[in-house]
Order: structure tokens, then sequence, then C-alpha cells
DNA sequence: AAGAGGATGAACT
DNA sequence: GTTCATCCTCTTG
């Protein structure tokens, strides 16, 4: 029942990095964290894939469009794009780039690390498993991510969310490479190597067509 | 104004 | 492996 500030808060620097598929790799290993209601809860992020806006058709944004869902990931790197999938699935992205370029990386899946009780209540589930947090649309929903707080940013204590450095070194890694999922509207955009995650970790979602 | 479909997840057979 | 819940967004007319 503690709230764990041990992290230091990514700055906007590393979220302004044009190479968007880069940031995606970046991300793996860091910490998310929510605060809503005065409770904090957060997980280790083990998968993410890449969005780019200019040359990608699976992207929201492309080719650099602008529309009222889109809007938040034309704003500069370090807010959050989120919208709602499938009427119901609340998907949390991460934009990046300049002002103007939309770019974003989407959160996959999380190791939970923090309040893993509250994400239990919110996930209406008793067990710890993979189940929890595995999946973007199951990770937002235990993290309680919304999609009214689209287009806030990730820079500051006093935000709804943020991302930190992990509180200890974390063992080193390999990444997984893989194509992204359910974008097989998008041609030979969806057989771009731009899903990573963390390999053997146990948290990573099941993804189908991949 | 209307319709199709979606960066999913859960519960089935 | 298949079905479907559920609703917003975008395209088309």
């Amino acid at each position: 029942m503690e709230n764990k500030q041990t992290g230091s808060i990514l700055p906007q620097a590393f979220y302004l990095d044009t190479d968007v598929v880069a940031i995606a790799q970046n991300l793996l290993g860091k910490v998310l964290v929510t605060q809503f209601d005065g409770i904090q809860t957060a997980g280790l992020i083990v998968e993410t894939e890449a969005y780019r806006g200019a040359d990608d058709k699976a992207c929201h944004a492309y080719p650099h469009k602008r529309t009222p869902r889109t809007e938040a990931m034309f704003l500069a790197g370090g807010h959050a794009y989120i919208y709602l999938c499938y009427g119901m699935h609340h998907l949390f992205n991460i934009v990046t780039g300049p002002e103007n370029t939309p770019n974003a990386v989407l959160i996959r899946a999380i190791e939970p690390i923090q309040h893993i009780e509250v994400m239990l209540q919110r996930r209406q589930q008793t067990q710890v498993s993979p189940r929890l947090t595995a999946g973007p649309g199951a990770l937002a929903q235990a993290l309680g991510i919304h999609v009214s707080y689209s287009g806030k940013p990730l820079l500051a204590h006093t935000s709804p969310f943020w991302i930190e450095e992990p509180p200890y070194p974390s063992p080193s890694f390999d990444i997984q490479i893989g194509t992204r999922v359910g974008v097989q509207y998008a041609g030979t955009c969806a057989h771009r190597p731009w899903r990573f995650s963390i390999a053997g970790s146990k948290w990573v979602s099941k993804a189908k067509g991949s």
C-alpha cells in the first residue's frame, strides 16, 4: 500500500526523437505509471508497437491526416494518444517526435508492479496472471486509462500518467521483433517489423496474426 | 443521413 | 478455431 516514487520521469527529450521505431524499442523495460484518485498503479513495459503517420498505412494519422480523433498525435512527443477500439477498449499510445509529426507507440503489454490488487479489481479478476495486463485493451483497463485523457502530457507527477526509469537496474534482455497485430488492412505496411517485446517475458500478449 | 469496419478480448465449440 | 459484444470514426451519398 505504498506509493513508491523511486524512479525518475523520462524527460520530453526522450520522446522527441524522430525515429519512432527506435523509441518503441527504448520503451521496453521502462515503467508506466498511472495516477487516478490519488492512487498509483504501475507496470514494466514489455511489448510495444510503432506507428508512423507519414508513410505507414496502419497509422490512424496516415498520411498526415488530421481528424478530431487523431489530433492528439500531432502534439509534440510526450503526450498521450488514446482511442476507443471496437467500441469498448481504450488503447494507450505515446506520441513521439516533434509537433505535427504524427508518430506514436502503442503499449501492448506490461508486467504488473504496483497496486496489483487495484488492477485486479478494475479487471474484475481474482488471480494474477498475464490476462491481467497482456494486450493493449487489458492493460489500459488495469491501469484505469480512459479515452478522455487523450492529449494529456506524460511529463510531470501531476499528470494522470508518465514513464519512469525502473526503480532498480533492470537485467539486460533481448528484444523480440515481430509484425504488428491486427493491421492486415495496411497492405505491405503490415509486414513491417515494428512490434517489439522483451524476449521470454510471460507478460507479453498472445497475438493471433504473429 | 446512413453504413461499414476497427491497432481487442472473452467465451465459446 | 470461431463468434460476438459494442460504439465511435470515417466515408460515402
